[in-house]
DNA sequence: ACACCTTAGTTCGAATTTGAACAACAGGGT
DNA sequence: ACCCTGTTGTTCAAATTCGAACTAAGGTGT
């Protein structure tokens, strides 16, 4: 932390280009799906994540990860979906600990319903403004970011186990 | 909503990188704020944008919109702020109705104190890692995007008064 | 001056999110 | 078999967020 390298013009266009297109993108799903679906963000995603796996279910913790939440975050969602029928709970026969996640046939009926809405409104929101060069390279950076800070997070909780 | 236009591969790639990017960035974000400075990146975010305006202070409604953020959600923040010395709430001579939020010197000092280690942290996050080209095309869609949005939200906030 | 519609900020209640603490179990090495 | 360390998922309190309702002004047209 010496000299701080500030930012040029480009790199914060980039920089508040990303935070505040973040916030409005956001905002924006969050509206939608409420208003079409009667759900949050976060419980399409769960919905998400469960149907695109083999067997409709992942661990609590597996879940989590793909979701980028905390698993008490996690833990109180899929309680909350699991009081609206969508997902249910099942112990894992080969540990105990393990609880899996799954989508029931409700949960697979309103993910149905309301991906047509949420699909329609990620492209106007962001996938038909850009061209095709632009989103070749949007989804290479950003997956390039995704898998660096993924792997920064591993190391950090390998180290933090017992802080050094 | 007829027959809706599947996201392809490459679609998908750049929306899921995007959705898992934002989150991973917004969660390292948060966490080097917090251990760094003591700020979560919303209240970074209010010193940066009252900073960035000549007098250093900007009325509630202008900050909540250069935040992304609802009107209630600022006032708490600013609530949070003043107890802490960072931001003074002024009203306004022209308005009565009309709030100033306002930097204090305790408040420039924070942001001071506290820009460095943010910004190495986004570089290390998005800038560094990315290309020079990589960068212009980022801030350039995204700022396309961000763009479309607010004139969206316009466009929905003048029809939205009668609701039609 | 008087209705009328919009705007500015705050307040309120409900929903969500997080990290820390916790209890129970898994796994490995001795 | 046993101890030690790491995992798993939940619980808990605290912080934050949002939208709707509300109060108080602005602004306009007549």
């Amino acid at each position: 932390m010496d000299k701080p390298r500030w930012l040029d013009e480009q790199e914060m266009a980039a920089w508040r280009g990303f935070v505040v297109a973040s916030n409005l993108i956001e905002r924006r799903l969050e509206q939608q799906l409420k208003e079409n679906a009667g759900l949050s963000h976060t419980q399409y995603e769960i919905l998400v994540q469960l149907s695109a796996v083999p067997d409709g279910s992942l661990r609590m913790t597996d879940l989590a990860d793909r979701l980028v939440t905390s698993k008490s975050g996690l833990t109180y969602q899929v309680t909350q979906m699991e009081k609206a029928g969508m997902v249910r709970r099942r112990s894992c026969a080969s540990d105990v600990r393990g609880v899996f996640a799954e989508l029931t046939e409700e949960g697979w009926r309103v993910l149905r319903e309301a991906a047509p809405g949420h699909v329609a409104t990620v492209r106007e929101v962001l996938i038909d403004v850009l061209s095709r060069e632009q989103l070749a390279m949007l989804g290479e950076s950003l997956g390039e970011v995704s898998d660096r800070l993924r792997a920064a997070e591993r190391r950090s909780a390998e180290r933090g186990g017992a802080e050094r």
